[in-house]
DNA sequence: CGTTAGATTGAGGGGATTCAAAATTGGTGG
DNA sequence: CCACCAATTTTGAATCCCCTCAATCTAACG
């Protein structure tokens, strides 16, 4: 993208705060602007009246959320998971502004791309895999992500309590536990302080929690 | 979208057929074309070495499906359910001409945001019901679906097969089985010649499948 | 009428849930 | 620094739901 666009972009975009557990909009709101993360955790979720409620989708620093709407009005929750800032873009700007620019109707795009793919592959855990093998994934997941991103290797902090890991992954608190259990047991990781975890032995990691790519 | 874009677009897409059952493309193989079914029902899915199988999406008429790759390749199985006819359209070409047309571009992201929207909704479906609800909402998704497009008011034909419910459900066909005899008690539905079932009872179905719009 | 693919039904076992208690962690103020 | 309380995690026991495996039933077809 050229930089005229881009510093149209970026005009476009207040920067927006949340605390951790704040909600950032909520499911039949009305729709505003949708959000690019800059800094901090967010996940889209959806409830049920019983209080069953499930993440849908992990967001984090580069990532956007916000955009998925049900003639006008938000098709799902959307929670800080920890302090989170972000961009804020009115739509009706962006849309013009992307009529111009193909190559940021393209970013759209890919970005949506990801997120199927990303939903994709999150149906087969819920609909396929039995709890330690969900367990595995996630944290096999993030392993994958914050390898790139530095920190002493094979360490992931969680961000997320058992009960949110729970909701992520269609399970429940209890059930999160004696997994992470087993897998500490099996030396494929280890815990510390509770919110900190260790990879040991990622091959197995990641054959548990049938990982690729 | 104006009538010369539509012409053009029509121009690039070639007509193609499959038979029921037949694979329309591979997870792994480098990606061609991407379709638009004009006839038929296709499933994208998604399967591991040990055989267990989860069918991510159903795609009908007007939907369109293989396109999303990871680095050139098939990132999904896809598949005629019935036999298929769909127009295929060249990938480069295709973002040529939508790279001129904002129209068409504005089309490609609601369809990627609608596939997100009901794969949202598939991941709380996965997660959090049991069985006889996701039976439930499997039926009331093809009632409101069907409530279009005519045939007698209430009678589906499911042109799925119990096992390819389940996979679709993440469920087992046996279990499948036993949430239809369980509505089928309940005088929620009623099955003839087990492809075809009729909603007697379409509010309760709603209810019991947590369906919403 | 036999064959075959698909659907249903039954019995038994296993994995996840539920509910409850115990242990651990984290935060706050003394 | 430690005591104390609240929040979270872990563990245990009982239950439930779904799965597994097998047998039976049904419908379509040669």
């Amino acid at each position: 993208m050229d930089e005229a666009g881009l510093r149209q972009l970026l005009a476009l975009g207040g920067q927006r705060r949340w605390k951790k557990g704040e909600a950032m909009f909520r499911a039949g709101d009305p729709v505003g602007p949708f959000f690019k993360i800059t800094k901090g955790v967010a996940v889209v979720s959806r409830s049920l009246d019983d209080g069953r409620r499930q993440i849908v989708l992990l967001r984090a620093r580069g990532d956007c959320l916000g955009y998925l709407d049900k003639s006008g009005r938000h098709a799902f929750d959307g929670e800080a998971l920890t302090d989170v800032e972000a961009c804020a873009f009115d739509r009706r700007r962006f849309d013009v502004l992307s009529a111009r620019h193909p190559d940021l109707a393209t970013a759209v795009m890919e970005m949506m791309a990801s997120a199927l793919w990303q939903s994709g592959r999150m149906l087969m855990v819920l609909g396929q895999f039995q709890s330690t093998e969900r367990v595995a994934h996630f944290f096999a997941e993030l392993h994958a992500l914050y390898g790139n991103a530095g920190v002493p290797p094979g360490s992931l902090c969680l961000q997320m309590k058992r009960s949110q890991i729970a909701e992520y992954l269609g399970l429940r608190m209890e059930t999160v536990s004696r997994a992470i259990g087993k897998l500490r047991k099996n030396k494929v990781i280890d815990v510390v302080e509770s919110d900190e975890i260790v990879v040991l032995d990622p091959e197995r990691l990641r054959e548990v929690g049938k990982f690729a790519d």
